[in-house]
DNA sequence: TCTGGGGTCCTAGGACCC
DNA sequence: TCTGGGGTCCTAGGACCC
């Protein structure tokens, strides 16, 4: 009873706000500087220097010039012409992501993470060990900085969306928490696209309806919002622009789905060279698949052009399998009944859906022996366009005859 | 030098079954 | 023989997030 005593009491001070949402600062820009020192407190950019890569993760000082992750290469350079570039390692963020997250783990088994830089922590159940949550913060983030050398910010609320914009808020390498009570006068100013859900399509179809704020959608008749965005957003919205969000912090999730997808440096539209990047494509899934072992019935292709126009097709079959060989037939498959009537492909990409717990048929296929048969494509294939490929998209490197150029860059987490 | 790659979730239509 | 309704599965596309 005294102890219970004593986390009312702790949990009185910070107000009712029991979810932590801790988000590395510019986590893979960070993370480089670890291993560049000289970089420090310049302009730098995570990206690959080639003709479509575009940013990863900029170091706040490239913010400031208004580089942005997703924004291409070229307009970065074109808006910092002194920003530094560094190729991704992404096992080596997989590597920090699992440091962090085992910081967090030591705090709560209430963790939930949501992308490899960031998660929630339910700290309700650890203030009698570890103090209030601005403790456990400033806990954190000592923690963190002291056995990575990596800055984050932490957000605190009562639910999982306030916590989340408050971190956004506490950048870079800040705390804030926001009382229960003071949740709505928090919320209520934002702009909509501060709604989690809400990007630019979302946001027109809102403004078309006169709303600006999040406060003008908790104003709104529910009906109003769902007619706009139909119902499950538009409930969805309508409860978190009131400050109601009942989501639990979910420790264990289940993959819907695994794949992999690429761009060309330049556009492709030859047929067998195609399927070639398919096959190297479907050899990757599967061995990811098998690698957790998973099996799925759905293999799905997604084709971009050159426009930028996007299709996807699919096949579903009986049983689940995690066999590449197969997964690539049913995916050549799929391309064989696409017309494209000979457009240049931009964008190719096979991702396995429907996923359960595999058998373990994987070792079936005799990877060797299947580039063994598809040597004549491979030699022709890597004369004409080996060196115009993407860095991490260099899919046409072949297995047997050169060594991959960055293993690193081209695996991200695999968890 | 326009627009990556990993995903999730939602919608809507059609097939099919009862 | 002018015509229902519910449920499930599959497919395609779109929006969104990091």
């Amino acid at each position: 009873v005294a102890g219970r005593h004593v986390g009312e009491v702790v949990a009185a001070a910070d107000a009712g706000a029991g979810i932590l949402h801790v988000d590395m600062d510019a986590f893979y820009a960070s993370v480089e500087l670890l291993d560049r020192p000289e970089l420090v407190g310049k302009p730098i950019a995570v990206a690959h220097d080639s003709g479509r890569s575009v940013v990863s993760s900029a170091s706040y000082e490239a913010r400031s010039r208004g580089v942005r992750s997703a924004m291409p290469v070229s307009q970065a350079k074109r808006l910092c012409p002194e920003l530094t570039l560094v190729d991704p390692h992404f096992e080596k963020y997989s590597h920090y992501s699992k440091q962090v997250m085992g910081i967090f783990r030591d705090v709560t088994p209430l963790v939930e993470p949501i992308s490899v830089d960031e998660a929630f922590l339910d700290v309700r159940g650890a203030l009698r060990l570890f103090g209030p949550p601005r403790t456990i913060a400033a806990l954190i983030r000592q923690r963190v900085r002291a056995e990575t050398g990596l800055p984050c910010s932490v957000g605190i609320g009562a639910t999982k969306f306030i916590a989340k914009l408050a971190s956004q808020r506490a950048k870079p390498d800040g705390v804030l928490l926001v009382p229960a009570a003071a949740t709505l006068a928090f919320l209520h100013p934002l702009p909509l696209g501060a709604l989690w859900g809400v990007g630019p399509s979302t946001k027109e179809k809102l403004e078309r309806l006169g709303l600006r704020t999040v406060r003008d959608i908790a104003m709104s008749p529910v009906d109003l919002i769902t007619a706009a965005v139909g119902s499950s957003m538009g409930a969805h919205l309508h409860r978190l622009a009131n400050g109601v969000d009942d989501r639990e912090i979910q420790v264990t999730r289940v993959e819907k789905s695994v794949g992999h997808e690429t761009t060309f440096a330049e556009d492709i539209a030859d047929e067998r060279e195609l399927r070639r990047v398919l096959l190297d494509l479907s050899h990757r899934v599967g061995e990811r698949l098998r690698h957790h072992h998973l099996a799925g019935r759905t293999i799905a292709l997604k084709l971009r052009y050159s426009d930028f126009t996007t299709i996807s097709r699919s096949h579903t079959i009986t049983d689940p399998t995690d066999v590449s060989r197969r997964i690539y037939e049913e995916a050549a498959g799929v391309f064989a009944k696409i017309d494209r009537a000979g457009r240049a492909v931009r964008l190719i990409g096979v991702r396995v859906e429907q996923l359960e717990a595999a058998g373990g048929s994987g070792a079936l296929w005799n990877e060797d022996e299947e580039w063994e048969q598809l040597d004549g494509v491979t030699d022709s294939v890597n004369a004409r366009f080996g060196s115009a490929l993407l860095g991490p998209a260099s899919l046409l490197g072949g297995r047997s005859r050169a060594p991959r150029r960055d293993a690193d860059a081209r695996r991200p987490a695999e968890d």
